[in-house]
RNA sequence: CGGGGCGUAGCGCAGUUUGGUAGCGCGCACGGUUCGGGACCGUGAGGUCGAAGGUUCAAAUCCUUUCGCCCCGACCA
């Protein structure tokens, strides 16, 4: 391609709506353009991005022998009906009407539609076992979408689904896809961790998520310094260190006068004197957890919501409370942290000042191992401006005790008992073994060998494919732009003949076409632009290699070669250039693990 | 949904407090000089000031309503 006729507008500011950098770079560098909240249109360069992302994944998907199909986007409301999601789903999903009234949405994703098409189709244990996939568009009415590509209303998705004859069956497609998934991460260049995760409304009872490592993830994710175990920390575990207080020693409780002490900072703060530091101190959270008729989001109204409800959750002032794992205490879907006036009226104090010591109402009351085991705590007083020191599990309150903490760097690994480091990522792939939960709702089945009939056991697995290209910046830039790993690059490389000498624009030509016939995907900077905006605009959009070609080197038969990621430049006789460039753009794609 | 911020030329912004006929930088067009890290000089095109209503002789500016976007939180594959 000649720069001269491409489509590629840069820009030198950046955009006012950009915070993370691959958002402000995906913008500066006319990848992509906002079209309103979370709906962007692909650009060439961030198009041609994108076609590399997705004949890595068609290459490895089609490898772990999948199938590729296409669904539409726009679907009837019968298949979500048909499962219960199109209630379940909420507002996430995005409805419309047809001229004549007929219910329809665009599709979140695809489990229906693909069982629809199996269940129609196959019909027997011969047919199996069966992996479907699609690299498609979704639409999710995210409640806030955010950082450009990362969570979008409409993004690219691969979602991939696989029917076998049993569970076993379907443990080995989830393996598969699974070692598929790790040659797709690698071929992009990306650092990441798989961990265990919760499964969401999905459903089901395995699954693991991709995470790509990045500053700006939305996810908590822990992983052991010494073995394999990693996990998000929503479902997170830790060694249990299952000791109870020992009280022996502990003085009497003593209620003590703390205006204004409502965080634990405070309350640090104010019993600092003491040596009393956020560990010692019991942490009691109220969580509102009705029980909901099924298939209904919650319909209590929270004022009207009986004590027996709400339950206080106590734990150490330096942990964070786990809702997944108080929401599983409690038997319930979910729990929701309960309202400042709600705390008032159960339990006639507020926020800051709640505590497990003889609460006014008989609500619930749940401990965390590590709150359990203070044996000289402070917690509130459920009287306004009190605290109680001196408190103790066992002694001064009861309760039950379990792990309901989200576990954090340090914590002891739950496998090996080694040390959890913690990091953020960014979801880029989740793999589910999905069992019958749709092939059963959806009568799906075919007959086995002994002529019975059986529900397809079904998993699923899904690649953000326009989160991975964005992924990739947050992995790969610096403060001059994009630093794209070979695989993914909109070019592999860009040549830049210097200046108006016509010599050197005629042996840069030269040069890109050899590159051309060589395979290599090229760039030539034909523009009638001075040296510093070829320099910039080429960081800018981060081609890998740069070929630099000027009158001075042009004498001596040299031309320039450099790597993007690297800082410095190594002359190449001009005759061996395109050599050079052919063997590091082999040996990088090599080092990615894809074909050279 | 709660909190905060912002809508003025393609992009980034000033002007709003104290109403008076819309400005700067970048980009764009033309001419000239320049040419290895986003050059310089000159000329020029480009704006219903998010929208609607109101107050006023006069509204980007004041009042009301409304729409949109971003950030934090809630929520979320």
């Amino acid at each position: 391609m000649r720069y001269s006729q491409a489509f590629i507008p840069t820009l030198k500011e950046v955009p006012k709506d950009a915070v993370d950098a691959s958002h402000v770079l995906l913008l500066r560098g006319g990848f992509i353009r906002m079209i309103g909240s979370g709906i962007y249109e692909m650009l060439p360069l961030g198009q041609r991005v994108l076609g590399r992302v997705k004949s890595i994944i068609r290459d490895e998907m089609n490898g772990a022998g999948a199938q590729e199909v296409l669904m539409p986007a726009i679907l009837p409301a019968s298949y979500f009906q048909e499962t219960g999601r199109w209630d379940l789903y909420g507002d996430v999903l995005l409805r419309l009407k047809d001229r004549k009234g007929g219910d329809y949405h665009l599709g979140p994703t695809h489990e229906e539609i693909v069982t629809d098409m199996v269940r129609h189709q196959v019909k027997s244990y011969r047919q199996l076992p069966l992996n479907l996939y699609q690299i498609q568009m979704k639409y999710r009415d995210e409640p806030r979408p955010r950082a450009g590509l990362m969570r979008c209303r409409e993004f690219l998705m691969k979602d991939a689904y696989s029917f076998d004859v049993s569970e076993e069956k379907a443990f080995e497609s989830y393996a598969t896809m699974r070692q598929a998934y790790h040659r797709i991460f690698r071929r992009l260049g990306l650092d990441y961790r798989v961990v265990q995760a919760d499964s969401g409304q999905i459903g089901g009872k395995t699954s693991a998520e991709f995470q790509i490592l990045a500053q700006s993830g939305e996810d908590r994710i822990v992983a052991c310094t010494a073995c394999e175990y990693a996990a998000n920390v929503e479902v997170a575990e830790t060694k249990l260190d299952t000791t109870v207080a020992d009280f022996s020693a502990t003085p009497a409780p003593e209620l003590v006068k703390t205006p204004k002490t409502k965080t634990i900072e405070q309350v640090a703060g104010f019993f600092e004197k003491d040596g009393v530091g956020p560990d010692r101190i019991l942490k009691s959270l109220v969580f509102l957890a009705p029980k909901k008729p099924e298939g209904k989001a919650a319909t209590v109204e929270p004022a009207e919501a009986p004590a027996s409800d709400f339950t206080l959750v106590v734990v150490r002032g330096d942990h964070d409370v786990n809702e997944i794992l108080v929401a599983r205490a409690l038997g319930v879907d979910e729990v929701h942290l309960a309202s400042e006036a709600d705390v008032k009226r159960v339990l006639g104090v507020g926020p800051g000042f709640v505590g497990p010591v003889e609460p006014k109402s008989a609500v619930r009351v749940l401990v965390d191992h590590a709150a359990a085991a203070v044996s000289d705590g402070v917690c509130g007083a459920n009287q306004w401006d009190h605290h109680l020191a001196h408190v103790a599990y066992g002694r001064d309150f009861q309760g039950e005790v379990g792990h309901l903490r989200l576990v954090g760097e340090g914590d002891a690994c739950p496998s090996c008992g080694g040390k959890l480091a913690a990091y953020r990522g960014i979801e880029g792939g989740h793999i589910f073994v999905l069992g019958t939960h749709y092939s059963a709702k959806m009568s799906a089945t075919f007959l086995d060998e002994h002529g019975e009939s059986k529900p397809f056991v079904m998993g699923c697995y899904g690649i953000g494919v326009t989160r991975l290209m964005a992924s990739a910046i947050e992995q790969h830039h610096d403060a001059d732009g994009i630093r794209w790993p070979m695989s993914i690059a909109p070019f592999q490389a860009v040549v830049l003949p210097l200046g108006k000498d016509d010599d050197v624009l005629t042996e840069a030509t030269r040069v890109y076409e050899a590159l051309k016939a060589a395979g290599i995907d090229a760039l030539l900077d034909d523009r009638d632009e001075r040296p510093g905006v070829k320099f910039k605009d080429a960081d800018l959009i981060g081609i890998p290699l740069r070929v630099t070609i000027g009158a001075r080197g042009l004498k001596e038969g040299q031309a320039e070669l450099k790597l993007r990621a690297e800082k410095d430049a190594k002359n190449v006789p001009l005759a061996e250039v395109v050599d050079a460039v052919v063997a590091t753009v082999h040996a990088q794609l090599g080092a990615l693990g894809g074909p050279a």
